[in-house]
DNA sequence: TCATAAGCGAGACGGTACGTCGAGTCTTGCA
DNA sequence: TGCAAGACTCGACGTACCGTCTCGCTTATGA
């Protein structure tokens, strides 16, 4: 999905089998995701054009199409670009805290227009290319899911939540409110959000 | 969104003020529906060319745009087409019971690729397309919501979920946890995922 | 490789088997000709492009490739439209008299660069282009040389050319040496230079 | 048109202002000649690319560029390459003899794909290209023309055609009837062509 | 012998044009 | 007035070449 900017992660190899003729240009790698970013903003996915971000990155297409196989692979570096140093997680020592505040930055970064667009766009996307819906999934919801289930998993131990409670469960629930406000209902995902879902997690009457 | 075919539901008054000319040609209307439902299905909503439902229909493509602005537009009248039939409601006098059966009955509506792929395509393209999302929202999620909310009301009432449950949150929770599986994470709607749903609810340890 | 405006020549047929939809835009067929005349005289064929033909002709580019394959194909009809009405021919009693004002009426029209230019590029592109070769012999050299060989044929049972003369040998000469100043030399056309032609066909001497 | 590899023929100036740095790859240019040659040879100018050339000779396209301006001015060193040593003359006494020999030569040549198909991509090419024009007639078409000019006056001087003949007419007419053939009517080069061409001189009958 | 200088293959770069496709619109003649 | 047929404009697509430009490496000369 994505360039093989990391393939060569071992320094030693790469000095090794030097790779030969010019090297892929960063000026050009970094214009295409700003461009894409920006026009994305202000026209969603269809109304973006790949000529368009070529010529607002001063760059040729054929060296976009070099790089990116689809308009969303490049809005998926683009995005993935954009929001990963803010994907770092809370610390502490109370997990269901932890967790409401985990869900809180999801919730603030997603009312960041410049971080839903793109965000919507792609789901919208994935949902008729399974590499990209394999991308997104990998590179931006997987690891966040994981930590937060971590979370959930500490939060049951600790007794916040029920013995019993099956992570994968509560994390659909949590998560999957949050996206179906940003993609079916269109209800803005309000500050103290988060925190209404996690207590409605004990929806049920306490067992007398 | 839709064709004003119900414009003239007051027969009398459509024989008295019968429009001049040639009738609109319900043959046309269904072909197109049924070429779109058809074509969507094996090729996506991208794929799927305005011509190709024309010529598949074996109807005009000015027959087309005469009767529905959007592609879109459409596919949603091809969806709605196909699931009205099976949007009734469960009765009966278990609330929570009724609320696990109606979320039983979308997961398995939506496990037929014949209705879960023109769905997501919809949502897909509701994301730059705010009219459609309206129209989606009007057309098929707000009936089924507003009577699970009436579901959820009732299950506070009588004690089945916790006095002072928000009822618009524990909806967002169970269909979103739905769709979240449908459009993000890819997992099977199984059988059973809708009562882990509703059992989950209750994931809160009883407070001592 | 022109388009077949020519294929219901017979009316009736016509009339009974009417053509359905919208007929082909005789504005549009002469705006692309017009255009493509113009531009080729200042551009040559390569740096005449087709978008530059449809932009100048105010036309889409889908509709040149609808009628014509070919940028090539394009210019033959250029060329023929622009020619056909100069492709008559001298009349009277003395062969070879209208022989040499039919190589003059060759060699004045291939000294208009509106000719000339169009005439050259078709027979570069022709070397590379069989379709458009048969096109250019047919719709172009055929019928002049024709006519011509009519006329040499007259000459030699005037006894204005020796008995036995093969006409089309002759006429490979006539016409090459134009050619060949046109194409490889580069010497101009000369008013006189026909005549010149004509005159060394007797360039061996009496046979005492 | 060419490299200037014959520039420093003066060796001791040569020797004296030698030039540092690696000299440049016989063996490269040989091989851009060689792929040069193959390619056309089955593809025809278009559909001929520098990329092509490169990769097929195993050869950087820069390197190519470095020594040619164009892909016509490979294409034309390819071809002199390839004919120079079959650009002798015939010798002897009888100088229409001797010109029926030369143009029986060029005929052959021509009716070999490997010898005409260059020579008719670089006539077609020479049509908008000035400087390629330039050099097919400095380097192929001059030579053997000035050599055939003399055939022909000494003809004349030897009675073999009729006094007052201008040789320049006779020649256009005789290598333009060739390339007539060639490049336009599309008939074969056959052996004994030539001979009619050459009779065919004295079409006019003896004035009695 | 080692620095300097040019040539080399590889391959990315900015451009320009290509030929195709889908969208909406328009124009026929017939029903 | 609706309709099928089908031509129209517009604009994006993804590809192919062009000619230029780094890279790191090789092969010469000459200080």
């Amino acid at each position: 999905m994505s360039a093989e900017r990391n393939s060569d992660v071992d320094d030693s190899t790469r000095a090794a089998a030097a790779r030969r003729g010019r090297p892929r240009s960063e000026r050009a790698r970094r214009a295409v995701l700003a461009a894409a970013r920006e026009l994305l903003t202000d026209r969603g996915l269809p109304g973006l054009s790949v000529d368009d971000i070529a010529s607002h990155a001063g760059v040729s297409k054929a060296t976009i199409y070099r790089w990116w196989p689809t308009k969303a692979a490049v809005l998926m570096d683009a995005f993935t670009d954009a929001v990963e140093d803010r994907m770092t997680f809370p610390t502490g020592d109370d997990p269901l805290g932890r967790l409401r505040e985990q869900l809180g930055r999801v919730a603030r970064l997603m009312n960041e227009p410049a971080a839903r667009r793109p965000f919507v766009a792609l789901v919208a996307a994935s949902q008729h290319d399974p590499e990209l819906a394999a991308a997104l999934r990998d590179r931006f919801v997987a690891g966040r899911r994981a930590a937060a289930r971590e979370l959930v998993i500490e939060a049951v131990r600790a007794g916040q939540l029920a013995a019993g409670t099956d992570p994968d469960t509560v994390l659909d629930m949590l998560y999957g409110a949050l996206y179906y406000r940003l993609l079916v209902s269109g209800d803005p995902l309000t500050p103290d959000y988060p925190d209404h879902l996690v207590d409605t997690l004990g929806a049920r009457p306490p067992v007398a």
